[in-house]
DNA sequence: CAGAATCCCGAAAGATACTG
DNA sequence: CAGTATCTTTCGGGATTCTG
């Protein structure tokens, strides 16, 4: 089991150390926790529900219109893999209409300030991004 | 220009409000650089590739085989992006037979503390998901 | 060695309509 | 209100083949 801590002195090179050992098993690269979580990561929808929630539990209909452009179906199916993962609790209340309360877990809420970092990062360096995407373009046409 | 500092005492709350602010535009929500970014962290290979990069310049074959399932063709892809996107430089040497040399850039090296918070809570706490899912659908077929 | 060019499939995700 | 059920489209990405 090799472990990575927070105060590991260089976790990308354990990572990639743990990465060559599931590099051995063929179909069970699905297992790799590293893919594993990047693939939640890609989901698009899941990263962005979960900082939603950082502020105070929430309900579906809240969700949708923070989220602005999320169809119910994504949203649905996006709370159900989070709520799988254990990452997002779901709380029914028997009132009539009835509602539903989606609050982050203490795993879900272990995983902000990793996200939190990536998100201000995007957000410090989007400009420098977006101005080396331009330069970019410009010398493919010439 | 709600800028984001790594200081920030909460940066998830500037996000949700920079995220709000890009809500207006409707088909300008592309250009969130929230949102920028995490398609490109979706991507599947780029952070991959970034971590893969960190200990040193790589050549094509050598990603190719660290990588060890990635095509050709995802790989070439997967680094025109990141090229584009100013986070890996790459350079040519008119060797016969020619080498190709991918090395992060400054920008790309300040993503590495990110993404590599990102990895090392994924490695952290998959067992825990893992026995969340298993706990899920367990009652799922009950 | 380091790609470029095609072909193709399955998964992700959007739109729409119906329900308890 | 909080979903579920379909249908359809899009697109990431794998396999294969060809080149300088």
């Amino acid at each position: 089991m090799t472990r990575l801590h927070a105060g590991n002195p260089d976790p990308v090179r354990a990572i990639l150390d743990g990465m060559a050992a599931w590099a051995g098993a063929p179909a069970d690269e699905a297992q790799c926790p590293v893919r594993d979580v990047l693939d939640r990561v890609g989901q698009k929808w899941t990263l962005l529900i979960l900082v939603a929630l950082e502020p105070a539990p929430r309900r579906f209909s809240q969700l949708q219109r923070q989220l602005r452009d999320i169809s119910k179906r994504m949203l649905t199916q996006s709370l159900r893999q989070l709520e799988r993962d254990g990452l997002v609790s779901r709380q029914v209340f028997p009132t009539k209409p009835p509602s539903v309360e989606y609050a982050l877990t203490d795993l879900g809420r272990s995983a902000l300030p990793a996200i939190g970092a990536l998100l201000v990062w995007a957000d410090d360096n989007h400009e420098a991004i977006r101005a080396s995407r331009a330069a970019f373009d410009a010398e493919e046409v010439a």
